[in-house]
Formats: structure tokens, C-alpha cells, sequence
DNA sequence: CCTAGAACCTGCGAGC
DNA sequence: TGCTCGCAGGTTCTAG
């Protein structure tokens, strides 16, 4: 479940379900899901043995679970495949479990990590001093977040000879946004994804800024994005933004705003949707 | 330093 | 039916 609606719908679960619990032992099923954890998968597993979860914290696409009494926290992302389950421990072996968390209760669940496609991982890092584990501290804060710098991340865009949507899935600059709601958000701002960021106007900015906290509020309030049940929160349910999306996956149907035929674009490797008309294309593209 | 593009994986649906 | 191709909510490494 990959942006940051997503992965907060799946944070939210998980403090309601896991925090506060203390870990009996761990497993690791694929080495490739917990390849961020340099010392392997049997440190991975030991480490976790015996301590208690605390709250659950996020910034844009990553997600954490500090151990209590330790300054150490489980990092987590879902790539573009990974589910973070709570399942009752008799449930049957999902082909793709990767790591299984036993906890030392008699609620009779457990934490599943899911993934098909091991772009996602579960590791282990020191917490840096404001509480966030040291490997991603150099992630942006995401939109929601309210420290996010709204004139900062203006500047960055001016300082920047790129443009608009690949700033927008620069996690350094600004972190959660991902391909469906970089198009969403440029959608609601009536910006191709093409233009270049250096021109950008203060209100240019702080516009887009605003679709795109908008549009994940939105999503947010309806569970999230899925189109599959491969995109679902810690019970395994599915969200329902996907039938309010106004640009992503709408190829050839009419703009939601003036009618005119929706385009998809191959861009990075994948796809940028867009109205030709709403959202006309810089003069010069490079 | 910076930016663009490919690589990393598995599975599914479309088209032949 | 079975094959190949293109495509998928991300990040990270490499080449230029």
C-alpha cells in the first residue's frame, strides 16, 4: 500500500492492534525482506525477542514501531506490494508472507508482513534524537506533517532544474507523495507534470501544496486507494478512494472538468495521466 | 555536485 | 491453451 494515505491507514491500525504488545519471537521467511537489516535475518529476529511495541509514528511512506526501553525502532515500508497484517494465528500461510511477529498475549493474533514483490522490508535502526530511525533521516517531512515548511520547499523548487511531478516523488523534498497522487494533486492544480520547477511562482506552489494535502485528506478519510486486494489496512479491508480519482488510471475517458479525452503518458518507467487541455504542456519539453 | 534512466521482483491481463 | 509483452501505489544504484 504504498503512499502516504495508505501507509497512515495501515499506522492507524497497527497502534490500534499491535502498540503496547510485547514481542515473543519473530521469523523471517525471505531474506530479501529484511535486506536493510545489514547484520541478517537471525539478529533481526533475536532483537525483537522479549521487547514491548510502543506507538506507532510515520513520515510519508515509512513507518516505525519503537521498542519501549530501548532507543531502537522497527522500520517499515511496503514497497510497492507489502501489507502489514494482523491475523488471528491459526489463519492459513499467505503465499507471500515474508516475516511473522508472534507477541506474548493471549489475544490470539499475530503481525504479518506480506509482500509479493520484496520491494518492501522490515529492519531494525538506532532512533536519531528526535525519535526517527537514523537511516531515513534524510526523508522530507510529508504535507501532513504539521512542521512541513511550505516557503522551504517553494525555495527548493526555485533552487531545482527538474520538473514538477518528479519533484513532487522526490522524497527528499517532499515525502508521501507517490504516483497517483502526484497526478491527482497536478490534476486539481491544472499542471503538467512536465513543467519546469524553476519558474515556479509562491502561489504556484503553495496551490499545489494545497490539492495535494487536499487530495490525501480525501483519501485518507475513505480508507485510501485500492484497486485490488493487494492494497488493504491490518484487517485485510480495502479503502475507496479509488473511484473519486480524477486523473490516475482514466485514459481515454472525459475530464471530470471540461470533457476532453484523459491521456496517459509513459514517464519513469511508468505512466503520468493528464487532461491536454487543463493541463497544457510547457513550450519548451525538454 | 546534479539529473535521468535502469534495475530490483512477482503476477496479471491483453493479444497473438 | 500457452506464450510473450506491457504494466503495476517505490526506492536505489549507476552513468553521464
Amino acid at each position: 500500500m504504498p503512499e502516504l494515505p495508505e501507509v497512515e491507514v495501515v499506522r492507524r491500525g497497527l497502534e490500534r492492534w499491535v502498540a503496547h504488545r510485547t514481542v515473543a519471537d519473530a521469523e523471517v521467511l525471505h531474506p530479501r525482506a529484511v535486506r536493510r537489516h545489514i547484520a541478517g535475518a537471525d539478529d533481526f529476529a533475536h532483537r525483537l525477542k522479549g521487547h514491548r511495541i510502543g506507538v506507532p509514528s510515520r513520515r510519508g511512506k515509512y513507518l516505525w514501531l519503537p521498542l519501549e526501553d530501548t532507543t531502537q525502532s522497527i522500520l517499515a515500508h511496503l514497497g510497492m506490494s507489502g501489507q502489514l497484517l494482523v491475523q488471528p494465528r491459526e489463519a492459513p500461510t499467505e503465499k507471500h508472507l515474508r516475516i511473522r511477529v508472534r507477541f506474548a498475549d493471549e489475544l490470539g493474533t499475530e503481525l504479518r508482513f506480506v509482500d509479493q514483490r520484496t520491494f518492501g522490508g522490515l529492519s531494525l535502526h538506532d532512533n536519531t534524537p528526535d525519535g526517527l530511525p537514523d537511516v531515513i533521516a534524510h526523508i522530507a517531512r510529508d504535507p501532513l506533517d504539521p512542521l512541513f515548511d511550505d516557503e522551504a520547499f517553494h525555495q527548493a523548487l526555485r533552487r531545482k532544474r527538474t520538473t514538477i511531478k518528479r519533484a513532487l516523488l522526490d522524497q527528499s523534498l517532499i515525502s508521501g507523495v507517490g504516483n497517483i497522487y502526484a497526478d491527482e494533486a497536478l490534476w486539481r492544480a491544472r499542471l503538467h507534470y512536465d513543467r519546469p520547477t524553476a519558474t515556479f511562482t509562491r502561489p504556484r506552489s503553495l496551490e499545489l501544496l494545497g490539492h495535494v494535502r487536499d487530495v490525501m485528506n480525501a483519501a485518507l478519510a475513505v480508507g485510501g486507494t485500492s484497486f485490488d486486494s493487494l492494497y488493504v489496512n491490518v484487517n485485510g479491508e480495502s479503502g475507496y478512494f479509488d473511484r473519486s480519482l480524477d486523473a490516475y488510471g482514466r485514459e481515454g475517458l472525459p475530464c471530470k472538468r471540461c470533457g476532453t479525452p484523459m491521456r496517459r503518458r509513459a514517464w519513469m518507467n511508468r505512466s503520468s495521466y493528464f487532461c491536454p487541455k487543463c493541463q497544457r504542456a510547457p513550450r519548451v519539453s525538454s
